[in-house]
DNA sequence: GAGATTTTGTTGTTAATAACAACAATTGCC
DNA sequence: GGCAATTGTTGTTATTAACAACAAAATCTC
């Protein structure tokens, strides 16, 4: 707390780590700022899996922008359509999504007519979810980009690698 | 679209799939909605490394709860530490966080004095940041838990799945 | 069976995050 | 010197996570 004012002096005790041409950014490339040292960043499963999701999230995002459907929505309607006539209850807790965001998910695509709330005969509190006919033919579209995009991770991690990550990811899944 | 009205009656030609107790969550343990098919979405791995992650960072943010550090402000901290002096610019590029985002965290830590803004010498546009003593000594304490957190998760996914996981993961981070 | 408790869907709020756009000061380019 | 690009900043918008509160209906308890 003694080296205040003076700009720009590295001085502090704790960082003795290597710092690269960084200050000088108008050195060689102009286009520095590359060797930033992520230091045990990459060590932490945590860093890492955020990076892999964003990727991989806005890739999904871009390759059904035409269909204008995005993951949540994805997941939504996908286990809707594996189980018709679930409740509310039952998909928020499959899927982890909070009861109070997924009215909001269902909401939208009730009002493109993906999707129907049905009032549920044994339980007058709960609404059984179907696909309608609309959205049943528009998934079939849906899973053919998702499928696209499947792919691309694919390619770009390797088929093996892909498959690993099926294994090891779903590890956290099951808890 | 013939079968409106009535309600909960499955027809759709598309829900030829097997649907559990579930719309009789009345039957066994009352605690129903476990079996609910998630079909193709842990074929996907941005499903799963979405659910991971999720995990990872609850587990996080609760483990550094104390010291009220949340991933995006740790991802700071260690990169500043480990290239003392660098721009906001090149913070942003290596961590992948939007400049005008970084305005933020970094306004955050300020005014705790945990990182300094100090007018670079080089550049009179940009700033070089540095941790303060007391930076320094909170990041310490810091990485500790860190280190507790990524201890719970290997314990969790088993060592050598997590060495994989970061083989792996890195791929991404690559691109 | 009456009363208390829980569950379900809903509404609303707060906060973190992502993606843009615009701007002033400054720098680099020609 | 003049023009384009960069840097940090401010602001807006949308998505998402996490809560809290509520009414209606179901379930539990005695």
């Amino acid at each position: 707390m003694t080296n205040h004012d003076r700009p720009e002096t590295q001085s502090h005790p704790r960082a003795t780590r290597r710092r690269q041409a960084l200050t000088h950014s108008n050195s060689t490339t102009s286009k520095a700022a590359q060797m930033v040292d992520l230091d045990g960043l990459t060590a932490h499963l945590g860093y890492l899996i955020r990076r892999a999701q964003i990727w991989i999230f806005q890739d999904f995002i871009r390759t059904l922008a035409t269909v204008n459907i995005r993951p949540a929505q994805y997941s939504v309607l996908t286990v809707i359509d594996a189980n018709p006539g679930l409740t509310q209850m039952s998909l928020s807790k499959a899927l982890g999504i909070e009861r109070a965001r997924l009215v909001h998910l269902l909401d939208g695509l009730e009002a493109r007519r993906f999707v129907e709330r049905r009032p549920s005969r044994s339980d007058r509190r709960s609404h059984a979810l179907y696909l309608t006919a609309k959205g049943g033919t528009a998934l079939a579209g849906i899973k053919e980009l998702a499928q696209e995009h499947e792919q691309r991770l694919a390619e770009r991690v390797g088929r093996k690698n892909r498959q690993q990550l099926l294994r090891l990811l779903a590890i956290f899944a099951s808890g």
